[in-house]
DNA sequence: GAATAAATGAGAATTATTCTCATTTTTTAT
DNA sequence: ATAAAAAATGAGAATAATTCTCATTTATTC
């Protein structure tokens, strides 16, 4: 099990309650969560401000990543190390997001378009993003 | 050449000032802009909150696109019929955003990927994102 | 062209995020 | 373990992006 004072250790910044607390509360998830969502997790133990706070820190440590839904609501999820390479699946009935790992096959087709698109623009590529979006048909209870 | 008055007509939604001006700022450009960009274009012709609600309202019809750049700022480009499936390239220095097209190996594998990920997953899988981060190494003004 | 319906502009309200600053907690050096 | 120094926190003010309100203007209908 992950432990979070190792994790702000590793990354040489102070051991504070609130940001283990906001670790604590991220890594209960598999999935990524709303800064809503998560303000919700961390009711009354951790301040707005300190929230937001946190989350920056850990942005400069480069161990969270952060987008948005479709609803452009933030979105954050921690980024470990031995996290792999992953996309994401939003259902718009109940607004979950999945961490999905696409196939060999499709990353080394994407690499191959990828150096394409390079020199067709002159630009240098660093990343990518694949969001997929559909419902989930599952009985979720908010999927009625 | 795209006439602003006809999209609003085969759409049946009331032809005013404000729209058209919206559409054609948006047709001049090739690539999206973000909502403060449309603004700058704009200035002092629309109303703020006119271009807010006509953005709402190009939305309502589906010939408008919007998502957010890496920093998380609202970006829009309008989606007229003939345009084809596209993807998005951002560059780091300069905060441009250019559409391009993957080429059809590249879709073809993804098709593929997304019928695995629904099954697994149990989704039904609608529509797909694929955004591209990284610098343009041209001579633009930003980028040094 | 008059009556009706819809859209606009200006600014107030709301929401998400950042900032300020006095206090508390953590770290460092002893 | 303790005192001094440095960093982080909480509460709420400030800011920025977006939506809302409502009186006025513009478009559509008949």
């Amino acid at each position: 099990m992950i432990n979070s004072k190792q994790i702000l250790l590793d990354h040489k910044v102070s051991i504070t309650n609130p940001r283990i607390l906001v670790i604590e509360a991220l890594l209960e998830n598999n999935n990524p969560l709303t800064v809503d969502e998560l303000q919700q997790k961390l009711k009354n133990k951790v301040a707005k401000s300190t929230l937001y706070r946190v989350l920056n820190d850990l942005k400069k440590i480069n161990i969270l990543n952060e987008f948005t839904n479709p609803e452009n609501a933030t979105v954050v999820e921690l980024l470990l190390e031995d996290d792999s390479h992953h996309h994401h699946l939003f259902c718009s009935d109940c607004g979950e997001i999945i961490d999905i790992q696409m196939g060999d096959e499709f990353e080394k087709t994407l690499s191959k378009e990828i150096k394409r698109i390079e020199k067709k623009f002159n630009f240098s590529i660093e990343d990518h993003r694949l969001e997929l979006f559909g419902k989930c048909t599952d009985l979720c209870e908010n999927c009625s």
